[in-house]
DNA sequence: CCATTAAATTCAA
DNA sequence: TTGAATTTAATGG
């Protein structure tokens, strides 16, 4: 790859990610601008799905920019939101290691670049490079970590405890822009992320909203009292960062 | 869970 | 930029 054209690419990613433990942007050298480099730039339109549950896996994916939602469908065809993920993180690391097929669907929110790692170069750079490695095992202890925390909170906490917690990690995790959440989702989202269905959300928010909580235009959430919110789930203030 | 109405969002002219 | 068409929210049974 030519020396200007890596320069560019360098000069996107650190641009685009800020964040100093994003795996991309630490180990860039080594996953992009590398010879063998074996990857794909995917660009998504928004509501575009690029994982399908059951298919078979072959690489990972890495969001360069934009916002995508983890799923898995139940028995009864109920979706579950595993997660919301945004720029930096990887996608479809379950299905990594031996498994052969996708345990999760996967669907962008917003138009989305994805990069595509195929599972032979990043095994090659895993064994090659025993810091990436450690990298990523800490990625993925901390996912273990939050997936039973998930547990935990779907299992032991309230209806309206879950749909707060639910507000709070979208908070946490996108922030608020002029006075809403940086993240338009529809109310069937909340309920699929906070394990219960859209009425029941759609009949808590307008609780909150009468509590003075919250605030609500369509998709557009505001959190007017942070603290309160906070309080209500401090008893079971498990959650980790995520 | 479903039906109805209100509201918001999208899309194309 | 508008408003008609479509989708989504909210409520009550």
């Amino acid at each position: 790859m030519p020396i200007l054209e890596n320069h560019l690419l360098s000069k996107e990613i650190a641009k685009a990610c800020k964040n100093e433990n994003c795996l991309v942007h630490k180990y860039q050298k080594l996953l992009l601008n590398n010879l063998e480099s074996d990857r794909t730039l995917l660009k998504t339109k928004k509501g575009q799905q690029f994982i399908i549950e059951g298919a078979p896996v072959n690489g990972l994916f890495f969001i360069k920019k934009g916002i995508v939602k983890v799923f898995r469908t139940g028995i009864n065809g109920k979706e579950q939101i595993v997660r919301f993920a945004n720029d930096c993180e990887i996608i479809g690391h379950r299905g990594f290691g031996t498994q052969e097929y996708y345990s999760i669907g996967a669907t962008t929110l917003k138009d989305t670049e994805l990069y595509y790692f195929s599972k032979e170069y990043l095994q090659k750079l895993l064994l090659d490079n025993p810091s990436f490695s450690y990298d990523m095992m800490l990625f993925y202890a901390n996912e273990l970590n939050r997936s039973e925390s998930k547990v935990k909170s779907i299992s032991q906490m309230t209806v309206r405890e879950r749909v707060i917690d639910t507000l709070l990690y979208i908070n946490r995790k996108f922030g608020e822009l002029k006075g809403y959440l940086n993240l338009p989702l529809s109310r069937k989202e909340y309920a699929d992320y906070a394990g219960t269905t859209e009425e029941q959300v759609i009949r808590i928010f307008s609780l909150l909203k009468k509590e003075g909580l919250i605030t609500a235009k369509g998709k557009k959430i505001g959190i007017t009292n942070l603290q309160n919110l906070k309080n209500e789930i401090s008893e079971h203030n498990f959650y980790l960062d995520s």
